[in-house]
DNA sequence: GTCATATGTGGAG
DNA sequence: TCCACCTATGACC
């Protein structure tokens, strides 16, 4: 589930459905009991995110820090009958009334961090943070100083947070294949230009994403529809390029996709679209 | 039932 | 660089 776009997701869904009223807050699970207790029938202010950090602000300035890790999911519903009794090990649960006379629920599963913050631990974590493309006002020019100076490739600087807050492995894969750039290009080769182009790109990339809830990044030339082949099916459900499709023809030239491990996760890429940053024919 | 896998991160060695 | 951790799910025996 969880790049940038799911947390702002997540952030304005649980503003919508809690905001401005008391929630009870609690741990059917028990892991997070003694934070539930801090923040219990407090009136939610609000919830924001920077990159993978989601922040739920309560009446007496405590925030709720949220990050799903590589599996948690936040579960957000509503309903009008009964609150259904939890399912699976719960760690958070909020409930609240809902303005129309139901109520609102948001359940929280498999996190690496639930935990209540000071506003001033709050700021901490969040400078540990690069620009984060979904947030306005974020500075691009504050990750391209990183980038421009580091020998390391690009495809690891683009999933460092403290570069670029916000960016998993699926728009990593995806934004270096449109931009026809290997992933293991290190990151002091790329020109101004094309960072800027990159940055433009993943600003409309993860609004798209927290819009549709789903990270697609095909042209319009590219889509299933367009090329009359079969739609992905996959847990993430988008349309990409490269991003898990070892060995599958590439959808612009054809060549299988490629992959290998970058700093401990897998990168995919097509050895044809994306030439070494070396050997790149012209043209 | 076991095992591998997953859009992530931090710590030990 | 390897490993643990958070939890659910699908493949396979």
């Amino acid at each position: 589930m969880p790049e940038g776009h799911t947390l702002h997701r997540l952030a304005g869904h649980l503003t919508e459905a809690f905001a401005g009223r008391p929630v009870r807050v609690s741990s059917p699970q028990g892991r997070f009991a003694d934070g539930a207790a801090l923040v219990d029938g407090q009136v939610l202010a609000g919830a924001g995110a920077w990159g993978k950090h989601l922040f739920v602000a309560f009446a007496s300035g405590l925030r709720v820090h949220v990050h799903l890790g590589l599996i948690g999911q936040l579960d957000v519903h509503r309903g009008l009958d009964d609150v259904p009794a939890p399912q699976g090990a719960v760690r958070m649960r909020l409930v609240g009334e809902d303005p129309d006379g139901g109520w609102a629920l948001g359940d929280l599963r498999g996190a690496i961090t639930c935990a209540v913050l000071t506003p001033e631990q709050v700021e901490a974590v969040v400078r540990t943070q690069g620009p984060d493309p979904l947030r306005p006002g974020s500075d691009p020019d504050l990750a391209w100083q990183r980038i421009r100076r580091s020998r390391k490739a690009v495809g690891a600087l683009l999933m460092d947070q403290k570069v670029l807050a916000g960016v998993g492995n699926v728009y990593r894969a995806e934004l270096l294949f449109r931009h026809r750039t290997h992933p293991l290009r290190p990151g002091a080769t790329l020109r101004s230009g094309q960072w800027e182009a990159m940055w433009t790109d993943l600003v409309a990339l993860m609004h798209e994403g927290v819009r549709t809830g789903r990270i697609d990044t095909v042209r319009p030339e590219h889509t299933p529809e367009a090329m009359g082949r079969e739609p992905r099916k996959d847990d993430h459900g988008g349309e990409v390029y490269v991003y898990r499709r070892t060995g599958q023809p590439c959808l612009v030239c054809g060549r299988p996709v490629r992959t290998e491990e970058l700093e401990g996760r897998n990168s995919f890429w097509c050895a044809r679209c994306q030439p070494t940053f070396r050997s790149r024919a012209v043209g």
